[in-house]
DNA sequence: CTTGCTTACTAAACACCGTTCAGTAAATTT
DNA sequence: AAATTTACTGAACGGTGTTTAGTAAGCAAG
């Protein structure tokens, strides 16, 4: 029958309506300074509709950290049809600083703050995983043709994954106060060159 | 005259009390469940009392994230005794990983959270200076002796802090739900020995 | 010793917040 | 046409940081 179809359609709109605007208010105003009553009242609905479609407010914010792995998502993967996975590992983290820089609410929400990982009680996190996953196949491809130091696969992940984070966090979060901001982006290329220089074979 | 030496002496041990006991609940309860009511209930005063000697909640857990940093810097500099350079160096990262899975909720408002920062509004960030400035110092006496390969010293300082905080905070904000947290520990020290190595003359 | 001023403090309100629940009105099924 | 299900909301609950008007005690000067 068309119309339990048509309602499920509807709500699936009325879902997706709320976490654009979530999505869009977050994105333009942070966090804090969204609220459930604030997209409420955007989309001309009840706070309470709210929870009709999600369970908390942290759950309706896994959902828009999840877009924000999507959008990241979309520009790793075609890098992987760079051959020299070298070149593809350099090229992977200036694409990640330029995310990280030009989303970096996005990014607060997908790697600093607590809201959606609340929202998560098992321990499965699909959401970074397949960026984490070209990152570590594009560094065993590196160790395979030699082009890096071989090392343990895990730990060579974990390191790189780390160290740009840092870079990225305590930008994000104000703690390279003791340099001027505008210097900070070569620091950050010239620190990625450093490590990267010290890992090739 | 006496009085208005020990008014202000007074006035000191009230703003210490309200501190005291802010950085006690925050330490056992977290940032978010330590409210002005809270502690304002716990020294049996009125929530505006707090007002009286704190612009604002940030200006509070500003003061509270500067203690974090001297009870690091406590930790980190009996170790500039180490003659050798490269050895303090590695004791220092250990110092700094024991430190931060010991106080995880300093290290969280010391080099995560955004409300000390936003107590800051001109640029100059005193609190980590002095830790900073003892890793500096330590990598800048590795590179004189040859113990570490020679680079920019500003690059390789932010490189190594980078690193290690990127470590940290993304298991304390529960990014690294990838692996079994029992794991991590042994992760991390392979994680660091495998770069300091890579940084070695 | 009393008057006036300063200091320390608070009650109450303001404007928010996330969340819950009883109730309503429309859509759908029987 | 009646009964039921669905989608939604108004209003409240219990919290938050913060401001302000007012009070009562402490102190200084007359």
């Amino acid at each position: 029958m068309g119309i339990s179809e048509r309602k499920e359609r509807e709500k699936q709109e009325m879902k997706s309506l709320i976490l654009e605007t979530a999505t869009q208010m977050f994105l333009e105003h942070g966090f804090e300074k969204t609220s459930l009553r604030n997209i409420a009242e955007k989309i001309e609905y009840s706070p309470a509709t709210i929870y009709l479609y999600y369970k908390d407010k942290n759950q309706l914010f896994y959902d828009v950290h999840e877009k924000g792995f999507e959008l990241l998502a979309e520009k790793m993967t075609p890098l992987m049809q760079i051959e020299n996975p070298l070149e593809r590992l350099y090229k992977m983290g200036e694409i990640y600083l330029d995310f990280a820089f030009h989303n970096p609410e996005y990014y607060d929400l997908m790697f600093i703050m607590t809201a959606p990982m609340e929202a998560l009680h098992d321990d499965n996190w699909d959401c970074g995983f397949a960026n984490y996953e070209m990152l570590r196949q594009t560094i065993a491809e590196c160790m395979e043709k030699g082009l890096i130091k071989k090392a343990d696969l895990e730990v060579t992940t974990v390191s790189v994954f780390s160290f740009v984070h840092g870079l990225v966090s305590l930008a994000i979060r104000q703690r390279f106060k003791m340099y001027p901001e505008e210097t900070l982006p070569e620091l950050f290329r010239q620190s990625i060159d450093n490590i990267l220089n010290l890992m090739k074979a």
